[in-house]
DNA sequence: GACTCAATCAAACGATTGTTTACCCGTGAC
DNA sequence: GTCACGGGTAAACAATCGTTTGATTGAGTC
């Protein structure tokens, strides 16, 4: 058997222990998560953690790229094409509102770990920045704006304020669902996305009748 | 002396703990913060973190506690009044745009540390969630909104998703700073936040001319 | 059968964790 | 004087941390 696991498809150990480790680490942190435990979640033996994957950082480092890359190639199809700009954002919103759905483990530790500087992973988040921003400003680029909001909206704040925006519902979810429960439940996804889409393409202003 | 330090006004033990814990909370994470380096920092003994604090996570609910009080405080006296609402929506995202930056260390604690779970802390959360809820569904209960946003825009989205909006800049600081150092030191704190109020309210399409 | 190699395991490594203890010092009360 | 007490300290507590070691298994190769 040349390729491991033809019949079955269950995880083996390096991919429930990658498993174990976006649930854990999205639930309690990255600092807040002992190997032990993880090893308990994955049903392996602790020393097969440093086994597959050389130590705990490259663990994280494993899932931030994992999230990055995937964020970054809805980006470059959707955000760049010939199809009107407000157009093209809206697609890339559901896109993404439906990505972040499917991989809301990996979004809440790559958020939750973004602005924790340690020298190692700082490269791996600029690296990554870099190439988002490149492909946000040549969707910038393309996009005829007002003078008077293109001084303003920089690649850096045009990326940042919208990927949270897309992002807030699953970063303040735990908390909300404390809150509200039930009025969580009565959105749906599409919603929801369309509720960022409508916000940030159309302002909140257009919705109000009177003022 | 009955009062403490009635000339100097340099903070004593107990302040210069919950400085300290800010800092390295903020740039490392609450978990990847040991009590040691948090101690030589502030410059106190080890112990007397617990004599102030009684235990770590006491410090964090502090820092927790002091971010949204201030966050509430503003809520409450700028979401509501009898100002138009977009007036007050926009004066609502200057001022807290002002407040996440001049407490933009307790905002990352605040953010990064939110979707974790623990017991303790979530309870803290739930509690100042609600209360965020009920000031948020007062204020759009105050505005006339069209029925096809009415469904979506429920106070938890609203909330959430506003909130990550002004806090993204900051959130997204460390990354940007690497990436473009130069663009994002252009712009100016006012200009970010009326890039905020201006996409929020207005929408990105209001100011495209060309679609 | 001998050899290889990746996978797995129990056990221990030294270091660090949060927390507590017991002791010390200065000040104010009585 | 001495008693009490809040602030401060060094040292140690047990527990857990991430990592490594050395041995064992089992299937594949020659």
């Amino acid at each position: 058997m040349g390729r491991k696991d033809l019949k079955t498809n269950d995880p083996g150990s390096k991919e429930r222990i990658l498993q174990a480790a976006v649930e854990l680490f999205s639930r309690r942190g990255y600092g807040n998560t002992g190997l032990r435990e993880l090893a308990a979640l994955a049903d392996v033996n602790l020393a097969m953690i440093n086994y597959f994957y050389g130590s705990k950082k490259a663990l994280l480092k494993e899932i931030l790229d994992m999230f990055f890359s995937g964020y970054l190639e809805i980006a470059r199809s959707e955000l760049l094409g010939n199809a009107p700009p407000l157009t093209r954002l809206d697609k890339f919103i559901h896109k993404v509102v439906t990505f972040f759905s499917e991989n809301s483990e990996y979004l809440l530790v790559t958020i939750t770990e973004l602005p924790h500087e340690d020298p190692e992973i700082t490269e791996h988040k600029a690296l990554w920045g870099k190439q988002m921003i490149a492909t946000v400003k040549e969707f910038l680029d393309s996009v005829d704006l007002d003078s008077e909001i293109a001084e303003l909206a920089v690649p850096v704040l045009f990326c940042s304020t919208l990927t949270s925006m897309m992002a807030s519902k699953f970063l303040f979810n735990p908390v909300m669902a404390q809150v509200q429960p039930e009025r969580l439940a009565s959105v749906t996804l599409d919603d929801y996305a369309d509720l960022v889409s409508k916000i940030f393409l159309q302002g909140l202003g257009s919705f109000i009748k009177i003022d």
